[in-house]
DNA sequence: GCTGAATTGCAACAAAGTTGCATCTACTAT
DNA sequence: ATAGTAGATGCAACTTTGTTGCAATTCAGC
């Protein structure tokens, strides 16, 4: 067992919730991954080493993003982006997306400004930035 | 024939583009809107006025995105929403998405702003920047 | 009105995600 | 160590959102 499932499966352990092999495997691909990634991608890269069903891979990247193991993203292809939460997000965080390869990058240390007032009655609880354009390998 | 929509004709036959009555429908629709709708609203609102498939619908939302007579926003739903430009739009601009009801305004006015460059090779070429929360109506 | 290219409708397809239910498994209490 | 049980998984079927190919129709210029 590697160090990243052994990582994944503590992590998972102090917080008192149920360890099991698909969340052990996923939450360790994604801890080894430093950016967001697609069911697909998960998909294509756990199929040799574990034997997962597409719905329990729907299931469990929903319970990993619930209990703030990792987070999601949106991106133009309308297909959800996860990644591992290393350490607490702030509340708000930014994201580059290549127009290109698609892929998406997490910018966490960007702060997010804005200088107006939201209309009346309106409350922000969330504030989410992307920046698109070519990555290094597109440009 | 309604204001908007001899005003949506003249915009497309001003651009000598071919003026058809889906498209008058559909940018009359979205003129009268001030917000960002899906697909699913619009067919829903047109259906008793106007006949007209689905396909030929994203069709001709996908149409009037190429020709900048609206523009397309993601949300968290997986689903396109549209709106009307009713101006020419500045290259970064600013939505507000309701985590409950999940309409989508935009916050045109907003000048989004960072603090800290790319990472090295990447280029920017449009921002975007989402704020979530609570409408004046849900909160 | 006629013509040709653009637009539309229909049917079939595809990707991403969801639901219901029976089976299996990780943890708890003994 | 074992059994019981809540919770997790696998499978099949379904939904939503969007796309493609092609034949039929319509718009705009003559």
């Amino acid at each position: 067992m590697s160090n990243l499932q052994k990582q994944a499966e503590e992590m998972i352990r102090r917080r008192g919730e149920r360890v099991t092999s698909s969340r052990v495997q996923i939450l360790a691909m994604l801890l080894a991954e430093q950016r967001a990634v697609t069911h697909h991608e998960i998909e294509e890269r756990l199929r040799n080493t574990h034997r997962l069903d597409r719905v329990t891979l729907y299931r469990v990247l929903e319970w990993l993003n619930d209990k703030c193991f990792v987070h999601k993203v949106v991106s133009d292809d309308r297909a959800w982006r996860f990644r591992a939460n290393t350490h607490i997000y702030p509340h708000q965080h930014a994201h580059f997306e290549c127009m290109r390869c698609t892929t998406v990058i997490c910018l966490d240390e960007m702060k997010v400004e804005y200088d107006r007032p939201l209309p009346a009655g309106y409350r922000s609880q969330e504030i989410e930035l992307t920046v698109k354009g070519l990555c290094a390998e597109c440009t």
